[in-house]
DNA sequence: GATTTCAGCAAACAGTTGTTTACTCAATGG
DNA sequence: CCATTGAGTAAACAACTGTTTGCTGAAATC
């Protein structure tokens, strides 16, 4: 897994071939089959691995509490943080995301989903939203997984500079979001 | 182009052979060389024709005007017909504007910053955004595009029915982003 | 201590790949 | 009407592809 994930900064996971992956992992192609079935295997198993770590991510910066200015500071910088660390997994899930392998890219959705789910949750505990239908809940919940998405990706191609940069704007983007939800009723 | 373009339904653009392509097109390996010098020439070029259409079709969505209710409604309809008729277009940016071939992937920044200044002179040109700095037009513009582009990636693979929900979210997301914009310098 | 499972190997299979070369033949242009 | 160009071809090249088969040795289990 980590020489397929290694070979994944320079291609998409659809050409990726099984000798290439044995041969950078260092074993004979008769080998792979030990482990997996398929190479559409390989990346379910990846993604899992993926958003593993992210999952992680996600419930530390939701648990925290304060005023929305500086959980919005936390949790960029958490994004961050992460992207860091695991950059090849965030390259990955932002690229096979719409990518040519249906089960890897099904694997995703369902894995976001659940990302959604559990944000939706954590908003729906919070007074900002106390009226709020459950359809709404979650379409903010959406907005919100998709924008971690996006600046991940972006975040993952990024210089030091670069980083700083997006980072700022995905702030800014995150109180604009977060003003129209304190005026969502409100009109 | 269109070989290329239809093969692309099932596999993604770095996966994608020549000779796939000229067997798809009915012509001889050696033929392909007689267009394009490269792969990648060719995914550049199916990238300014997608953008090409879309092109025009950002530019009528912002032409209109009215009171923000309607032009949200108009705009997302607008992009639901779009990618009902250029589905395949819409597919291959969605899938390639992380994708891993690198010129491919740059092309279609470069023309996503394009769009995204033509929608920031746009919205600068709106009373709402009087008296906003640049950078935070930008940044506005900046979450329009994503979301156009996310709006069009989820509608291109979905059903009738799907397509009613995401249209119905999508709309809900842009009235909270226009809430957040009118509330911006006000608190 | 015997046996079963596990993770690996080399070799072989027929297909497919990108690219080059030398060639045709129709259309275009002066 | 003759020359040039454009777009196509077939054939050949070595290199690489996914998969199967039968084999080995070590580790774990009983």
């Amino acid at each position: 897994m980590d020489a397929a994930l290694q070979l994944l900064e320079h291609q998409s996971f659809s050409s990726l071939g099984m000798r290439e992956v044995t041969r950078e992992a260092g074993m004979s192609p008769a080998g792979f089959y030990r482990h997996f079935r398929d190479l559409a295997d390989l990346g379910v198993a990846l993604v899992e691995e993926a958003l593993d770590s992210l999952h992680a991510m996600v419930r530390a910066a939701f648990a925290e509490q304060g005023d929305p200015e500086e959980l919005i500071d936390h949790a960029v910088q958490v994004i961050a943080d992460h992207v860091r660390e695991h950059r090849a997994h965030v390259r990955f899930i932002a690229r096979e995301r719409f990518g040519g392998v249906r089960p890897v890219r099904e694997a995703i959705d369902a894995e976001l989903a659940r990302f959604t789910d559990e944000v939706a949750a954590a908003l729906a505990a919070q007074p900002v939203s106390a009226k709020w239908s459950p359809e709404d809940i979650r379409m903010v919940a959406q907005l919100y997984v998709d924008h971690m998405v996006l600046t991940a990706a972006a975040l993952q191609e990024a210089d030091a500079e670069g980083e700083r940069r997006i980072a700022a704007t995905a702030r800014r983007q995150l109180r604009l979001i977060s003003l129209g939800r304190h005026h969502w009723m409100a009109d």
